[in-house]
DNA sequence: CTAATTCCGAGTGCGTTAGTAGGATATAGA
DNA sequence: TCTATATCCTACTAACGCACTCGGAATTAG
């Protein structure tokens, strides 16, 4: 129940690996789609929406391709989710920045507040992370401790929770 | 994105419903129907279910029909969406309760973690209520103001901020 | 006996999803 | 200038899931 569509997947996924990429120049979707093993045809149609957000800048022609707009600390996974799965509604009359009554039955239907309380929890949960909580942190792919070399998803998930605020 | 199908508002309806006629003996799938403008056929697919995980009693024949197995107060919002709609799993690769690996990227994939803190605050969201939550209080019916008779979902909303906590 | 019910499985139309296909435009490097 | 490599844009389509309906068997109160 309640599932994300492959656009919000495969979108954030490229957007993970614009980020990991970020301050390297331009990544041309052909690259993107070969280290995510995603459809490049098809990644097309979701990156034309993040650059119309402004959340990815692209350069045409050969050694083209797309970067991050902002820098992955300045952009919230909730921002990135929003633009390719649209506004979150967990049921259409509780749909973010709706005020439309869309059924009779809305000002007196307690089912209401049980879809208010999901969305504002699924929206607390998007926002509270950015997408440089997403890739391991640039030091510790070089960080080896006494027994072994620390593997980068190790890393990653503890930095996922000591985040500072956000301040975009 | 990410919204619930008709199955999990019908059947939450209908449940509502049963929750407000609790103890007043067995009700009719055409009443609730009629009492939630909802297709009785439909419903009645859904209310197998609810049967068949024990949360509604039912009785064959004339004045026959479903009532809920347990009081209102003793039946979390989440478990009646589990049955309606499986699982909470915004992610095949974050289903609740499935621990086999999906997808070989898993492992590795950080994109998890945005998955399963959405699935988990969802899950949060919904176990923290119960079906007593969402239905006007039985004395507030009855009650009146210096100026005017209470509508019973004035009453209602303020109830389910200051829930006191379950134990189920 | 009859009317009102639950119970069960099969069938169906429609909208959304997850892509593909084809072609126009832009740019770096030879 | 030419070519290869890109972005960009729109249209098309196969498959799937959702939201139901339908028909009929079994059960029970009056």
């Amino acid at each position: 129940m309640i599932r994300f569509s492959t656009r919000g997947e495969y979108g954030l996924r490229m957007m993970m690996d614009l980020a990991r990429h970020y301050g390297a120049g331009p990544e041309s979707l052909t690259e993107i789609a070969r280290h995510e093993a995603l459809p490049p045809a098809y990644l097309e149609q979701l990156v034309g929406g993040l650059r119309k957000a402004g959340l990815v800048n692209s350069r045409h022609g050969a050694h083209g391709g797309y970067e991050l707009a902002r820098p992955p600390a300045q952009i919230s996974v909730g921002e990135v989710m929003r633009v390719l799965e649209g506004p979150i509604s967990p049921m259409v009359c509780a749909t973010e920045g709706e005020s439309e009554i869309l059924c009779e039955r809305q000002t007196f239907c307690s089912a209401n507040v049980v879809w208010e309380r999901v969305r504002d929890s699924v929206a607390q949960a998007l926002d509270s992370l950015t997408m440089a909580d997403l890739i391991p942190p640039r030091e510790s792919q070089i960080i080896r401790r006494d027994h072994d070399t620390i593997n980068v998803q190790a890393v990653a998930s503890p930095a996922t929770e000591g985040r500072k605020a956000t301040r975009v």
